[in-house]
DNA sequence: CCGGGTATACCAAGAAATGGGGATGGTTTG
DNA sequence: CAAACCATCCCCATTTCTTGGTATACCCGG
């Protein structure tokens, strides 16, 4: 079958779908159709104040129940790869993207003898609104058929689509904002200068630094500057390169 | 031809782009091959003293330059929906992602009498890190074929990598640079917890936490938590993800 | 005009982080 | 086998952060 109807069908059938339960039935049936042996998706959306995520799979149980001890200390290997990647990738490519620890390892080597042998994920983010990835799963006794892949990964992203319709898009205006000298003060501190230190570089008191960090804080309620680093980064007010170029420069 | 094969070639001439102007060549090429009129590609790294972006187009000459105008006012729909669609999407569907101002209907109306009728745009966001769209583009003579949109999906996104590559992106470590424990202490402290939590948590005594942020602090030669956590996190040793998920949990 | 937001400045106390030092026992690697 | 790494535990002093409170002046929009 040309893969242009493929895709078609198949990304008809999951925008169509109006419940969580349809959308398991129609990526069931596409993850079938596309020869793998599972499916994941999972979508979390984490703009204001009303966060909500959706998980739909195909696991076997034994492995879900593993699978959730291990997201719980961070080990899951192919979502935090997912941060790294504008393409769908497969497992195998992880180290490319990612260094692996030996808890990731370990987590990938249960996963096998759980009946998770490898995989291909979508992901998508959305700057601070969202983030999500799809993906498809072969066994062990499974060989990952490449000539489908680009039927996986727009298939994938629809599924996305569809499970951020189901969740309920965030309120655009939903998040906090930072006024200009709090995000300044928040920059300064992700580059790791202290409250006086920030007051030098800015003019500006130790006083009015703590002020202006502690409004910030308040704003995205949090209650330490590290939660408030990783906000400003997620909604994309600071940058990895705004203190990573910094560090290099001095 | 068959679409398989046609993504693949594309995507082959652009990911061996090791130049802009190769970048140039590969998309100008795969625009006309997918019967575009003009392509534009835009890559921005998020922060940066110097600030790292890529455009590269075949735009008219004098849309281009009104085109920067607008864009550098915020003034670019096109943009501004790139944010909440985890798909491509034909520019008239933006009323379906965004609220089209007065302003925006100008501007695509200023660019149809420039040659610049209609498009279809591929976005992709990196948390953290950078943004990035790829437009293929048809004139006012011409006709969107849909048949070809699939394919202009996923080389815009291979495209959109290959320009965060030409920008720049430091390549993963092989080995980790923390140990699995250290990774657990960090991923905690993430969370907001306080080394007295974080060894309640992990069943282990606040010394030996302190240890290890001391220990993974050395390994990075950074003085604090935050550059601390900044530093795994574009690892990619923890994830926002990881983050994320644990507070709206709890 | 008034209320809300922004920027600035100050105070205090308690909690937490950081840098420096020490140690033991087990595992892995060259 | 020896060195390095990992995990665990302890001590101390100093600095910094967080939370709670106070205030003034300016700007902007309804």
């Amino acid at each position: 079958m040309k893969q242009y109807y493929l895709t078609e069908e198949l990304a008809f059938e999951i925008t169509n779908a109006l419940t969580q339960d349809e959308l398991f039935t129609a990526l069931s049936a596409a993850a079938e159709r596309l020869g793998f042996d599972h499916f994941a998706l999972a979508y979390d959306r984490r703009g204001g104040s009303t966060p909500a995520s959706l998980l739909v799979h195909d696991y076997p149980a034994a492995w879900a129940q593993v699978y959730v001890d291990f997201d719980l200390g961070g080990a899951d290997p192919v979502r935090r790869a997912g941060e790294r990647s504008m393409t769908g990738f497969e497992w195998r490519s992880l180290p490319d993207l990612i260094p692996l620890t030996k808890g990731d390892r370990q987590m990938l080597e249960v996963g096998r003898e759980n009946g998770i042998a490898d995989g291909f994920t979508v992901p998508r983010h959305l700057p601070g609104e969202a983030s999500g990835a799809c993906s498809f799963v072969i066994g062990p006794n499974s060989r990952m058929q490449e000539e489908v892949l680009h039927v996986a990964e727009i298939v994938g992203a629809v599924a996305l689509s569809a499970a951020r319709r189901l969740v309920g898009v965030a309120p655009p205006k939903g998040r906090p904002t930072l006024s200009e000298r709090q995000r300044e003060c928040v920059l300064w501190t992700a580059r790791g200068k202290t409250a006086s230190e920030v007051g030098a570089i800015l003019g500006i008191s130790e006083e009015t630094v703590i002020q202006h960090l502690k409004t910030a804080r308040d704003r995205y309620d949090v209650h330490c500057r590290q939660m408030l680093i990783l906000c400003a980064l997620f909604d994309g007010l600071i940058g990895f390169a705004d203190i990573y170029d910094w560090w290099h420069d001095h």
